[in-house]
DNA sequence: TTCCTCTTTTGGACTAGTCCAGCTCCAGAA
DNA sequence: TTCTGGAGCTGGACTAGTCCAAAAGAGGAA
């Protein structure tokens, strides 16, 4: 019964989308090839890309750098005001966690970085980069930054556990307030790389400060979540 | 020093991006036509045309459906844990708010609003939808569904004020438990034509659920932000 | 079985256009 | 002075290809 003018692009969304809500093609399933499709739906590899590019924003699909197409898995609930970690918060929601470390030293701390964990110029903070997975996906690249003075030696220990629990169990510091900032961008190159996505891909940039039971700031994340793999949820209580 | 190769898509990016961090090119003001773009970047329309998509989805830049592409003012910033409303929000930040009511009525309630509202089948939700601006530029569509049983009249109000107020004025209740849900996605037609925009932009969406002071359920709110006009913040206290 | 190499397939990046519809804006009519 | 019609400009949508590099798979050697 519609009336509208079936464009192309909007024509092959509407198909795919209605084949991926019909479970035809299940999460985590690949599509054909581009040139496959272009073919199916008997139109360019341009405009077919178009399409697909759309889909993506909608984050019904997603892509792997030179693998192909996929359908996204559910979104997993992120809830800033429950005190949780990657791994707990995955596996609650019934998926399976994994964390790779990408690499963690000692460094020179960047201006905006002194700025932001209050210290002086010339300092070193501790950098540790990590990848981390739902069932298998690449989905999160974050950067951490600590202050040094609080973590004397963690280094050395296992860092694809939760930091969380580290600063927990090894240096008795725990989590007290934390500031949040999320973002709608897209993937800058490092963490493109990192998640083997196109740099440019849309993203969710989330940003914490986070500070101690006695108020300090201990350290700070920077975290790039594939935009289609989360879902923010807030509970405000009674005010 | 960069040694890697510069991709035509990468280098239009990287170009456009310092004339904007530099200044040189000013929130709000529009970008020369893609065909000059395309002359001066010697180049195709359709490659520079993925560097502005680019840019767009890095929220640097937004386009106005047939009018041209403009230099994203400053993101205004979202606290879901303030209880605010959009003309004060805005306000605060220095910014211009402005509301126009697209349309305002009771209808028949779809299934999934009965299911939130927690309305028995074949009910009749009070719809009202409204698209506002920040500065002038059209940056958010509403869809808010009332308990009709709660807001006997309120349609003959003047609705482009703040709904919160108008709750608390003429029927004295006042928001209490709120729940939040926000998901990258892209902007679907009816907020795509609202917001002026191509269908398929890049957009934030906010689900609120809202309950008054008794904890009842009084309406929820469908929001499609511009993904670049916001950013959200969480200050999460002491746990 | 394991490892390595070569071939095929696939996505990534780009060129060079066409046709269409909505927006702007200016000139001319009322 | 105000309104309006139309030309020109601008983005939207699409066609029809090419070249390249990385990934996947097949096949053979150790």
């Amino acid at each position: 019964m519609r009336e509208e003018a079936p464009r192309t692009v909007t024509a092959i969304c509407r198909a795919l989308e209605e084949q991926i809500g019909h479970g035809l093609l299940a999460p985590g399933s690949k599509l054909p090839a581009e040139r496959k499709l272009s073919e199916l739906f008997d139109t360019t590899r341009i405009t077919l890309r178009e399409a697909l590019g759309q889909l993506e924003a909608q984050g019904l699909i997603y892509r792997e750098e030179r693998r192909g197409w996929f359908v996204s898995p559910p979104r997993v609930a992120y809830n800033p005001l429950v005190r949780s970690h990657f791994h707990a918060m995955v596996g609650e929601q019934g998926r399976v966690p994994a964390t790779d470390v990408l690499s963690a030293r000692l460094q020179p701390a960047s201006a905006d970085i002194c700025d932001v964990l209050g210290l002086p110029a010339l300092s070193r903070v501790i950098q540790i980069r990590r990848a981390r997975r739902i069932d298998g996906r690449l989905v999160l690249y974050v950067e951490h930054y600590l202050n040094p003075a609080y973590f004397p030696g963690i280094l050395d220990f296992d860092l694809t556990r939760s930091l969380t629990e580290l600063y927990a169990s090894e240096y008795g510091i725990h989590y007290g307030r934390v500031r949040f900032d999320m973002v709608p961008t897209a993937l800058q190159p490092e963490a493109a790389a990192a998640l083997r996505v196109a740099a440019g891909s849309p993203a969710l940039r989330i940003t914490r400060i986070n500070r101690d039971q006695h108020g300090r700031i201990i350290d700070c994340d920077l975290e790039f979540w594939r935009h289609d793999a989360i879902h923010v949820q807030v509970e405000v209580p009674e005010g």
